[in-house]
DNA sequence: TGTTGTATACTTGTCATATAAGATTACAAG
DNA sequence: CTTGTAATCTTATATGACAAGTATACAACA
């Protein structure tokens, strides 16, 4: 009965999730052309040995995020990558693999100073106290407590300024920087400058100050990628290995 | 055989995209609360009067969407609203209504200067001449041309920034701001004014000036936010008769 | 009392089969 | 050259069935 995880937990997709993921690997690998037809609903549940029901359960799965477009008699055909929702983790994984974090800083870096800008303009004294806990990053606590702490706090600021579609666009950025988050925790030390960092942070945004907000926040994200070139560092000889 | 569009087209929606709709306007209007299970897919094809093959889509469409969660033996529960894609078109249009406006110039004001400057720094010869015939903006054409023109000329500076999550970004802020779009460019002159906006921006980044481009492009956003209000105002009148 | 097994009823997941309806093609009729 | 039509692809929807996960109640047991 206690808190640690020690199995995996068992996985438990759904049928139509699975060659949904075979599908779009191999739309992602080059197998099909943009604008090329997929093999039809029968054709591919002969091919997978599957139903047709899961079958169109993985093709509307892919329809639904931007990937195909299917018509009736016509077939399905695969959209160009312009229309595909890549914000969507399960199309972003495939689509960029796991070296994306430059992107995403990059993304980070132009969004999120403005989200604490407008954050201490905006901020109502409620969400102050809501906030604060939020700042503290302990030293004991696990490598996950401090990536769901961190992504709390940078979610609860974006909340404070007020404009939905900024809020929408930092947690689905926040989604994708789990891993990411991960990895610049396990740099030695940084626990306690993204702490300081924090502190600085909600104390612009308490003061109202949004200008130090903003420039805080820059701080903050320019440590991030600091820390995250150290573990690249500390990481490299582990991927020559490959 | 002309290109001017006299018919509206024929909406043929699947079965199961209408009755997500009916369930996510439910959801939307409080009719069920976080948490809460939803009525059993037996029960909702009898409400329906449809088989439940197109309760299922329905259902799969808004689990895809993140605003419920179907698990085998125990039903569907609503996902608290932050779980939500607010960012799928189809979703967004429901939980903000026409009235985002202002939060997605805002969004804009904060990305797309950013992404100019961006572009201005990484763009490629051959991108330049994409984006050069995009920045035109003829009065002759339609309000419908003018829109497409623009948010092609705007997405194509994206791209130039080479940065795969900011593209998807503002391609996912593109799609919601297509009403938007034709608001603003219904205001009398607005046309010649966003066009040589557009040539100011398109110099600065011909010129590889990141700075020049990310003012010039937040110039051209303040000029649509004051072409926004013009039209808010001439359009007074017609909201008061509801 | 508290745990364990079990039956039961409810849920979604998957399947096979059939029919409706849109899209395409070829081709005959005018 | 256009129009009508049949054939044949495709997906859309319906129906009925069974498998399998989940929750609950309750008996059996310690």
């Amino acid at each position: 009965m206690n808190d640690v995880t020690i199995f995996n937990s068992i996985k438990t997709d759904k049928l139509g999730a699975q060659i949904g993921r075979q599908l779009m690997r191999a739309i992602v690998d080059g197998r099909f052309q943009v604008g090329e037809r997929l093999p039809s609903e029968h054709e591919l549940a002969s091919t997978f040995n599957r139903s047709r029901i899961a079958v169109r359960d993985a093709l509307s799965g892919l329809a639904a995020r931007g990937i195909i477009t299917v018509r009736q008699g016509q077939g399905s055909t695969i959209n160009p990558i312009s229309m595909w929702n890549t914000l969507d983790p399960e199309v972003f994984v495939v689509v960029y693999g796991d070296k994306a974090f430059d992107q995403l800083l990059e993304m980070r870096q132009i969004v999120e100073p403005e989200s604490a800008f407008l954050a201490a303009q905006r901020i109502t004294d409620e969400q102050v106290e809501k906030l604060r806990p939020l700042s503290v990053l302990n030293e004991d606590d696990t490598v996950d407590q401090h990536v769901e702490r961190d992504t709390s706090f940078h979610l609860e600021i974006a909340r404070a300024a007020q404009n939905g579609v900024l809020l929408t666009m930092i947690s689905s950025i926040s989604i994708l920087l789990r891993e990411s988050r991960s990895c610049t925790f396990a740099v030695p030390g940084e626990i306690s400058r993204g702490h300081k960092w924090h502190q600085t942070i909600l104390a612009a945004i308490e003061a109202r100050d949004a200008q130090a907000a903003r420039i805080a926040m820059h701080g903050h994200l320019d440590q991030v990628g600091q820390a995250l070139d150290k573990w690249r560092i500390e990481h490299e000889d582990n991927r020559m290995a490959f």
